[in-house]
DNA sequence: TTCGGACTCCCCCAAAAGGGGGAGCGTAGA
DNA sequence: TCTACGCTCCCCCTTTTGGGGGAGTCCGAA
């Protein structure tokens, strides 16, 4: 865009080496950025931020060791101004939201196209948010929705594994009564016929994990 | 490898734009291999393929339109010579097999290092069969088991919409005995503890999809 | 042709899940 | 302070699930 001015300066998180690699060949591409830094999970990544201080952070949220949600939280804790986009496959709306409450300012699906990833790191090196299309909209039908507490997830979580309400209650310490108001809450929450239904919405939606 | 002959003509097939620029890099890195043909989902993969009769074909099986295990079905049926190595995210065992199955020649994961994709690339150009050590562990794992039917397959896929064995039954037009028979069949197939655990191992290992 | 396997249907019965209600207790905000 | 909410526990009752058994048909491979 302007040829005048220093580049963005861009570190990228991702442990797949080959979209690192593609990463680093749009941004060459472009005359107002540079990749100054990458990082293969959020362990990295923070040392990485540290150590360079990147204008924007290309941040990917599945990795080993530290995932993309917690390596934003602690990004953020330590510099507040960091600019960090998510660049994921889909996810579902809970796991956007929870990028976004962590303090990012971009959400975008790797399947989008160059242009559109370009002008989402100058929109947010120029202090706006953007969130891919398709994740908003699906976010916006949930906003109504009550979230899942804490517990309720446990409680689901507990039930994706097979266990029965009597063994959730054992696991968790509390009486199989507590896990049935549990998952009677969840089920209204999410809209479930049943506990597998419940499951996998849970799972479509990224609210929890296998 | 060899600077002498021909290079080795490279297909390339996935719905990311950046990972095929990825690939792009690496493959232009190699001077015994050449990239002729990129493709965004099975439908193009076959045109590209019947137009430039690449000797590799790098192959995701999740994208749009046709995925890649049909993509993968339908070159073998035209072409049954055809070499073609899956390159794809965690997709679970049976995902695997079903590749293998239609004809794939080598099955690796997204996440693995250059070295291990370009040292696969010749491998199976020489004709030899090239399969991630995580991916073919799993399957040694499952190798025992029995597969579900197809039947099978489908009574779980509406237990995963949610619907109750009498919902089921009336789905699939037969009667609720023939259903609860079936679900007893695959939580002993899966190994099971009850028809939500079965939905989650199933989805893990790549048997149904959501 | 015979055999195995997939698919279908049936019985019985115990256990689990789900839907309705109510209620106490602690803590963090308004 | 009072209120809202999350977490906990309890009751009653119906429906669903799961585990055990058996058995018929049909099709394709040996």
């Amino acid at each position: 865009m302007s040829s005048t001015g220093s580049p963005i300066r861009i570190l990228v998180v991702d442990d797949h080496p080959l979209l690192r690699e593609g990463l680093r060949a749009m941004i060459d591409g472009q005359t107002d950025m540079t990749l100054i830094a990458e990082a293969e999970d959020g362990e990295h990544a923070l040392q990485a931020f540290r150590e360079h201080r990147p204008d924007i952070t290309l941040m990917d949220v599945r990795m080993p060791t530290m995932g993309g949600i917690d390596a934003i939280t602690a990004i953020r804790a330590e510099f507040p101004a960091a600019r960090i986009i998510v660049l994921t496959t889909y996810e579902g709306d809970a796991q956007a939201l929870r990028a976004i409450k962590a303090g990012a300012s971009g959400y975008l699906l790797k399947n989008m196209l160059r242009k559109e990833l370009v002008e989402t790191i100058r929109s947010v090196h120029a202090g706006r948010r953007r969130i891919s299309a398709d994740i908003a909209s699906e976010m916006a039908e949930h906003m109504a929705d009550d979230e899942l507490t804490a517990r309720e997830r446990d409680v689901l979580s507990q039930v994706a594994a097979g266990n029965a309400n009597k063994e959730v209650a054992a696991r968790l310490g509390i009486s199989e009564e507590t896990v049935k108001t549990h998952m009677k809450n969840v089920l209204t929450k999410l809209g479930a016929k049943d506990r597998t239904h419940a499951v996998v919405v849970a799972l479509k939606r990224g609210i929890i994990d296998i």
